[in-house]
DNA sequence: CACTAAAAAGACACTTTATATCCTTTTAGG
DNA sequence: CCTAAAAGGATATAAAGTGTCTTTTTAGTG
């Protein structure tokens, strides 16, 4: 239960190998795909996701590829998965509570509510800084 | 992302009817599907799964049905959830790390691990009893 | 004992989501 | 214009989720 898909570990291994790399590289999606094994082809659909959100600029055309977007301690782990798996979403009565059912209170949800609260919590927490040089994230745990 | 299945919320809902019963009470399973909205098929598999934990006794025959294993006050939500959808595992570096790939150790690990911490902090600290009757679970969110 | 009530167990069916791959199109440089 | 690279769209396969149905076991009752 509440596992994250492979998507959304392919973009958290490819977005934090570009963050490793200086700012204003441009990267190859084949050498990134490469780099941190995942199937090329499924990466371009995520790296396009990533495109369309701003969190990776990319280049079409001969010298082309991708770099990211903004610098890697403005970049949340949060913003990274939620661009792929979308919003992180407990049960579906968080965001459509009148699927609690029949009665039209739940004392479940605020409990759901508090979970989305919680995780979110912890991925806004970590920058893609601190993932790719490996400082304060460890420290927290 | 992170979203719990029909099934998990058809045994919330099943279990919490329970619970606010009184404890000796024997319920028929129609009965509390039908009470509940959840399909009678789908929750006979579901509350076999809670027999089998200990979390109901069952009974079978004339005159039998469910009533709560334990003490409505002793059993969290943790419990109910991770009996119906296993372990809460949010990457599955958390239970294996070989998996976090290529190198033997992985910056993001930590942050699963502490996600998967809070998660259970959460449902750990709900009971069956407040969420049937509805008190300090919501004084929390 | 036979009959009926109810849960247990197992097999099956259908739908949705996940996990890719392939092909064509667009964009840009040389 | 030729090549490099990403963008977009369609498709294929596998796995998980959501149930249903049938048969079996267990237990009470006339």
């Amino acid at each position: 239960m509440m596992e994250l898909t492979r998507k959304g570990e392919y973009a958290i291994r490819g977005i934090v190998y570009l963050a490793g790399k200086p700012i204003d590289k441009v990267c190859l999606l084949s050498d990134i795909a490469a780099a941190v094994d995942v199937p090329p082809t499924f990466l371009a659909k995520i790296f396009q996701q990533f495109s369309k959100m701003g969190l990776v600029k990319s280049f079409r055309g001969t010298g082309g590829g991708f770099m990211l977007g903004r610098a890697p301690e403005n970049i949340t782990l949060l913003e990274v998965v939620e661009a792929v798996e979308g919003q992180i979403i407990p049960n579906r009565c968080v965001v459509k509570p009148s699927d609690c059912g029949r009665s039209d209170y739940c004392n479940v949800h605020p409990v759901w509510k508090r979970v989305q609260g919680e995780v979110r919590g912890v991925l806004e927490g970590v920058t893609l800084k601190e993932l790719s040089t490996g400082e304060p994230a460890s420290k927290t745990n």
